[in-house]
DNA sequence: TCAGACCATGTGGTCCGACCACAGTAGCAG
DNA sequence: CTGCTACTGTGGTCGGACCACATGGTCTGA
């Protein structure tokens, strides 16, 4: 059976392109439990002489495979060099959402409504849990919080100027922490989602922000909204805590996003 | 113009891997609208110059694009070939979290829970909206109704009298069911993220559909539930409608996927 | 003996050239 | 005008070559 050389003799079903068939094997090993999170796959020319096929073809199912974040491939020689089971599923999902979402031009109202659906029901379950960890959660907001001379030694080579955090430090903490919470109801399907509708917006919400009046007003109105969600989860009080969150993710679209209206692609690129 | 050759010129930053120039460019041009949903993309030789990178690396971009089900690539000749922006989002996710499925990645109860959170969010929203057109939904409702005694091939080894319809096509329908209420409710991305994630448990549905201990009993239920939950959003009944999309949803699944699979409680890990 | 430099090895990353199968299309022959 | 054929362009595949990189063993000098 180690004679693969010819593909006709190894290869009984061809059933299309090669690279499926590499990526079909793949998947099997997976659910036969063969290939466990964490090993490693064989190098792309062993796996090209067994399959049968060339070493491009297995490149392109390897490739498949490391966008939907399946594997991770590095360079070079040792344990973590070569094509390795990741273990935590991330950014494939949101690799996906945001291209979708980049090619059909889905109304950005619909990514914010989906959010809230979704952000609701995780806030909603983590409140009807029985112990709930927010720890992640919080400390995110303790470190949106955070002066600078919080004593904190993430924050020693930070200028200690008046404004604690810029912009794009605040808006990476407060994915961050919308992210924890999806993480601490359990569901990572929901999580990677989340994940991905957040970046497909990511670019208004950044563009929007530039332009607020006052951004140290909204960052306050954030950190308060945020802490307001945590303690109706902690309240245990359901309705409450799906309530805040729905506003929550409400207003702070409709002053980014809204801000400058049309979504048209203004182009103007700096450079 | 031809002769690119030289990456210095056309790019700037180089940013790790080539594909990935690839990917970021054509995600660039989705973005910008220059690329829509039904247009050809430049064939892979001419991307290939364009871009300064060899062809094996463009093939492995297009490949991650096509695993993602963001394009549909055709050899030959014709309006019908090369690599076309897919218009319908399908597919991709479901390969994504089918994969994630296998590696362990994901839980299939944490999609299955994923799914009566966004159907339940569909149903309320339909059920509180002025006039929802259910109208695709309730056609489908009536072809699964439809018990054509004859002309469905499909029914080979089937009872051809009590069966109207095959697993298969009894299936198909159901979710296309379900996409249509997410379509009525406006929500393109709920309904893509609906579908995907239907898609990804189909199979394991399907499995467990061959061991029901009567199937027919199963499509009978399942047809009314589907009836009751219309009727409840046709009495603007919100809350109703929600009760019965999630337990219809979670029978269907509690008698198929568990049927062949213990699937390990993931709130409640053994401890 | 030990520390550092050095090289052999194996990995993925990339490019190139070649060939194939396929599907239209243009052109020719009838 | 009709029908067939050859051409053209597409993706699909393969094999080879080279690169950058990281490791681990070996060699050399202090």
């Amino acid at each position: 059976m180690s004679e693969a050389s010819v593909a006709t003799l190894a290869a009984p079903v061809d059933s299309g392109r090669a690279w499926e068939v590499v990526l079909r094997r793949i998947e099997a090993d997976l659910v036969s439990g063969v290939l466990r999170p964490g090993d490693h796959l064989p190098g792309e020319r062993a796996l090209a002489a067994e399959l049968g096929v060339g070493r491009s073809s297995v490149r392109e199912a390897l490739r498949a495979l490391e966008v939907l974040g399946l594997i991770r491939t590095q360079s070079g020689s040792g344990p973590q060099s070569g094509a390795i089971i990741v273990a935590r599923p991330s950014g494939g999902m949101a690799v996906l959402v945001r291209l979708q979402v980049a090619a059909h031009g889905f109304a950005v109202t619909d990514v914010v409504k989906t959010r809230q659906v979704l952000e609701s029901a995780v806030v909603a379950e983590l409140a009807t849990s029985a112990s709930p960890d927010l720890s992640a959660a919080i400390e995110l907001l303790d470190a949106m919080d955070a002066p600078p001379a919080a004593g904190s030694d993430a924050a020693l080579d930070r200028a200690p100027d008046a404004a604690a955090l810029s912009r794009d430090e605040f808006l990476t903490l407060d994915q961050a922490f919308h992210l924890a919470l999806a993480v601490a109801s359990g569901n990572e399907v929901i999580a990677s989602v989340m994940g991905g509708l957040r970046d497909s917006v990511e670019h208004y919400v950044r563009v929007g922000a530039e332009s607020l009046p006052s951004w140290a007003a909204m960052a306050d109105r954030l950190r308060a909204e945020h802490r307001a969600i945590v303690a109706a989860i902690e309240a245990r009080d359901a309705d409450l805590a799906r309530t805040r969150i729905h506003e929550h993710i409400d207003r702070y679209h409709a002053e980014t996003i809204a801000a400058f209206a049309p979504i048209a692609p203004s182009a103007a690129p700096p450079d």
